[in-house]
DNA sequence: CACCCTCGCGCC
DNA sequence: AAATGGCGCGAGGGTG
C-alpha cells in the first residue's frame, strides 16, 4: 500500500487509494503517526529532502518511502538519459508529452529567482502535486517492470529513498561534537585563537622560519607556485609544491614547511571559523547529498562532513550514559568485486576478515619483499596494489606486473573489470549489480575518440581519452555496486535499531548509531546479522562472499579501529 | 566585485 | 616514459 503527500506552501495534500484529504502540518503529523501504528505504508514523495524534514521536526518517523525525484533520476541515467530533468514537474511533463521544464536550483544555491522564474512546483494549471506525484508513479512501475531486472530495481529504489529518510534523519539528530574538546585541540596544535583572517601563533612562527630558511626573502607558505619559485632560486627545481615532493628534498625549508601546511589546513579547513560555522548544541549537522556522486555515493553539503579528518575524530564523543557504536566495512570494494565476477577463489580469501593479508598469501610465496617506489613493501601491500590496480586501473611502476599475477590466479574477478572498461573505452555504459548506470561520455568526448586518427598527435590524444574513461568505468562497477551495498544496508539498520538508538553518521562504508548505553550490544549484533544479508540481499543466497565489519561500542570515535 | 580555474590535500 | 577511481573545500591568482 502506498500513500501520496503532497506539499505546496505549507499544506498538505494526501492520496490514499481513492481517497483524497487536505491536512494543515498538525492534521497530516496526526494522521502519519496514525498510520505507522497501523500498518506502515510506503509514503510517497516528490523528495523526502524537501518534505520530511518538516514530519521530523514534527516527531515524525517514517518506515518506508518511495522518493519520486531520486528514482527518476536512476531510471533515466539506467535509460541513459541521464541529461533530462528529473524533478517532478519534468517527471509529469514527459509523461504527458508536454513541454520538459528544467529542474528548479536546488535549495543549496543561494541564487535569488530571477524574474522570469516561478516558484513552487513548476506544474501545468490545475494539476496538484498529488496527482503528478500519482501519474510519475505509475509511469515508474510501468518502466521499472520494461527493465531486465525489475526486482533488482526494486531494491535499489527502496534502499536509495530509504537512504535519504536516513540522511535527514542523521542531519536532525546531528553527530554528538564536542566543540570545546576541538577548541582544546586547535589551541595545542596553533595557538590561542584568532581572530578569522590572521593566523594563529603557532603558523606566524613557522612562516618565520621558513622564510629564515629561504635566506630571509618572505615567502608565503599558502601560495604553491611561490614555493616552487622559492626552491628554484635555491637551486631546486621541482614540479609541483605538494607534500611528497617537498618530503624528497634535502633543505632546511622543507621541515618547517610540511608542519605549516599540515597544520595550516586544521586551522582554514576545521578551525575555530569551522566551529562556529557548524556546531550548535553539541551536535554536528551536516546536509547530506544521497545519490550527488555519478556512481551513487553521497556527497554533502558544507562542513566537508564526508572528509572529517582522522585526527578530529576524538572531538566525536556520546553523551554520557551512551554508547558510538561505530561499524565499517572491511575492504568493501574488493569483497563488492569478488561477487560482482562470481569468482569462487576470490570468494575463499573473502572468508578472511582482513582480505588483503589472505590475497597476499594466495599470491605469494611466504616473506617475499620488494621494492616498490624505492620504499620496501611487504607481500600485504603488494596484494593491496594488485587490487587497487584492478579496481582503479593503475599501472605504475610494480602495479602492472602485480595486476598480471593477480589476473593469472584470478581471471574471473580481473576480466570482470577489464570488460567494464573496455566498454567504457567504446563509450558504452556499464551498470552496478542493482542498476545505477554510469553517464554517456561528453561529445567531446565522442569527437575526439571517434574520428579515424588524422596524426600521431591527435591518435595519442584519443588513446589517453578512451583510456581515462575506461578506468572510469571500470571503477563505476565497484564503486557504485558499494554503494548499492551501502544503501540496502542503511535502508535495513535504520528499520531495525532498538529503542532509542539512531544512525548519526554515514560515510560510504561505514556508519556511526548513538545509543544509549544499555542497547549497546544489541546495536552491534543488529549491525552484524544486518551486514551479512545485505550481501544475500544484493547477489542472491548462494553468494559465497563475506562482507564482514569491523564494529566497536566506543565512547569516543577516536577509540574506534 | 563576482566568477572561474588550479593546486593541494582531507576522506572513501 | 608514464599512465589509479570518486568527492569537497579553501586559498591563491587570474579575468572581466
Amino acid at each position: 500500500m502506498h500513500i501520496i503527500v503532497g506539499e505546496e506552501e505549507g499544506a498538505f495534500a494526501v492520496l490514499e487509494g481513492s481517497n483524497r484529504y487536505a491536512f494543515t502540518p498538525d492534521e497530516l503529523v496526526e494522521y502519519v503517526l496514525e498510520q505507522e501504528r497501523e500498518q506502515p505504508p510506503r509514503w510517497v514523495f516528490a523528495s523526502v529532502s524537501e518534505t520530511y524534514p518538516t514530519l521530523l521536526r514534527a516527531g515524525v518517523r517514517l518506515r518506508r518511502c518511495h522518493d519520486l525525484t531520486l528514482v527518476e533520476g536512476l531510471l533515466l541515467a539506467y535509460e541513459g538519459r541521464e541529461r533530462e530533468p528529473r524533478g517532478l514537474a519534468a517527471a509529469y511533463a514527459r509523461v504527458r508529452g508536454l513541454e520538459v521544464p528544467p529542474d528548479p536550483a536546488p535549495p543549496g544555491a543561494e541564487r535569488q529567482p530571477t524574474l522570469f522564474e516561478t516558484r513552487g512546483p513548476g506544474l501545468p494549471e490545475g494539476v496538484s502535486v498529488v496527482e503528478a506525484c500519482r501519474v510519475v508513479l505509475a509511469e515508474q512501475e510501468r518502466r521499472i517492470r520494461r527493465a531486465e531486472h525489475p526486482e533488482r530495481l526494486r531494491l535499489l529504489f527502496a534502499a536509495e529513498s530509504a537512504s535519504a529518510l536516513a540522511a535527514a534523519e542523521m542531519s536532525a539528530d546531528g553527530l554528538p561534537w564536542r566543540a570545546d574538546v576541538h577548541d582544546a585541540l586547535l589551541t595545542e596544535l596553533l595557538g590561542p585563537r584568532v581572530p578569522t583572517g590572521q593566523r594563529p601563533r603557532r603558523l606566524v612562527e613557522l612562516a618565520a622560519r621558513i622564510s629564515d630558511a629561504f635566506g630571509g626573502k618572505p615567502v608565503n607558505p599558502d601560495s604553491p607556485p611561490t614555493i616552487v619559485r622559492a626552491f628554484g632560486r635555491e637551486g631546486i627545481e621541482i614540479p609541483s609544491a605538494r607534500a611528497h615532493v617537498l618530503r624528497e628534498i634535502d633543505h632546511p625549508a622543507v621541515p618547517p614547511l610540511l608542519e605549516y601546511r599540515d597544520l595550516a589546513r586544521l586551522h582554514s579547513a576545521n578551525g575555530w571559523a569551522w566551529i562556529d560555522e557548524w556546531i550548535r548544541d553539541g551536535r554536528f549537522r551536516p546536509v547530506y547529498v544521497v545519490g550527488g556522486v555519478v556512481s551513487g555515493r553521497w556527497a554533502s553539503q558544507g562542513g566537508g562532513a564526508l572528509q572529517i579528518p582522522a585526527r578530529l575524530r576524538v572531538c566525536v564523543r556520546a553523551d554520557p550514559g551512551w554508547k558510538l557504536v561505530v561499524a565499517d566495512a572491511a575492504q568493501l570494494e574488493p569483497r563488492v568485486l569478488t561477487a560482482l565476477a562470481g569468482d569462487r577463489k576470490l570468494a575463499e580469501v573473502s572468508g578472511s576478515t582482513d582480505l588483503y593479508d589472505s590475497l597476499a598469501r594466495a599470491m605469494f610465496s611466504p616473506g617475499t619483499r620488494t621494492l616498490y617506489r624505492g620504499k620496501e613493501m611487504d607481500d600485504r601491500g603488494r596484494a593491496k596494489i594488485a587490487m587497487l590496480s584492478a579496481m582503479y586501473g593503475g599501472t605504475a611502476g610494480e602495479a602492472s606486473s602485480l595486476l598480471a599475477l593477480l589476473r593469472q590466479r584470478f581471471p574471473e574477478a580481473v576480466s570482470y573489470v577489464e570488460r567494464a572498461a573496455q566498454a567504457g573505452e567504446r563509450g558504452e555504459r556499464v551498470r552496478s549489480r542493482l542498476g545505477r548506470t554510469s553517464p554517456a561520455p561528453s561529445d567531446a568526448w565522442r569527437a575526439l575518440t571517434g574520428g579515424a586518427s588524422e596524426d600521431v598527435a591527435a591518435e595519442g590524444k584519443a588513446r589517453r581519452a578512451a583510456r581515462d574513461w575506461g578506468r572510469f568505468t571500470r571503477n563505476f562497477v565497484v564503486q557504485a555496486t558499494a554503494a548499492d551495498w551501502a544503501a540496502v544496508l542503511l535502508a535495513t539498520l535504520r528499520q531495525r535499531l532498538p529503542g532509542d538508538a539512531h544512525l548519526v553518521f554515514f560515510q560510504h562504508d561505514e556508519v556511526l548509531v548513538h545509543s544509549p548505553e544499555d542497547l549497546a550490544d544489541e546495536v552491534c549484533r543488529v549491525i552484524e546479522s544486518a551486514a551479512e544479508e545485505v550481501g544475500k540481499l544484493l547477489f542472491g543466497e548462494s553468494c559465497p562472499v563475506r562482507f564482514p565489519l569491523h564494529v566497536a561500542a566506543v565512547d569516543c570515535y577516536a577509540d574506534a579501529k
